[in-house]
DNA sequence: TATACATATGCTCAACTGTTCATATGTATA
DNA sequence: TATACATATGAACAGTTGAGCATATGTATA
């Protein structure tokens, strides 16, 4: 009796039921759209790199210009180690190209999607 | 005399001298283009919200569906608060909207900008 | 080949970040 | 208005990350 009435507070109602019912279809749809963790994972990562002043800086001095480790540090006023290192992710990351010349290492943007995914991030910020 | 060799070791030669100088005005020029600190540090902290793959699951998720928390909880496996403490950080950095239907709160992408950063990060992981 | 210059890298530490747990707030309904 | 449900939030803790220092590697030139 006492359970039959537990059951009865806690059983939903028919327009719960199939108020539930629709979110959960929405949800399996929307399970086998999303596209699989390791790309999204990937995704995250790509973006994390963007996601560091320094190197947003570094990165954008190149928009136009190819530089080498020595100009960039001396242009955002900071230690050639620091550079060094965010060039090392930003390459690893596939976001910079390099060519040696003599002494010096000239970086550069790889592709469009960079100054792409800048520019597009840019528009919302100056929002 | 042994300063004098010094100087003469240490001091570069005209060729030298031009190079260094037109990489000087190619820094002055970057100099002048480079947008305020205060607009690229924002540009960053966009992007930090997007590198992390859980708001990324989430964000993906509302792709194009509006979801409410316990939805999104369910669907991508995560704990109501850490849902709710992400969408937290979506809200504030104007990347979701949300409206309120009764108990739920129903969240959603805020505007295009949204969707196409997404796009375009995706096509570069997708390479 | 010794020296100076340009860049890269290993290590350490302080600061930051995401998750969880516990709890608070807000809302509908019996 | 008491109860259950949906969401939000504060605190603490573990894992991650960027900067700086010291040093290693690579390259040109006297």
């Amino acid at each position: 009796m006492a359970e039959n009435n537990r059951k009865a507070e806690n059983s939903p109602s028919f327009a719960e039921k199939e108020f539930l019912e629709a979110r959960e279809d929405i949800i399996k749809g929307i399970q086998d759209q999303q596209p699989d963790d390791e790309i999204l994972y990937d995704l995250a990562e790509l973006f994390k790199v963007f996601g560091d002043s320094t190197r947003i800086k570094i990165l954008y001095s190149m928009f136009e210009n190819e530089l080498c480790v020595n100009d960039i540090a001396r242009l955002l006023n900071l230690s050639q180690s620091s550079v060094s290192h965010q060039l090392r992710i930003l390459k690893t990351s596939k976001l910079v190209k390099f060519r040696r010349e003599g002494k010096s290492i000239f970086y550069s943007l790889d592709d469009e999607h960079v100054r792409a995914i800048i520019s597009m991030g840019m528009e919302h910020v100056e929002e």
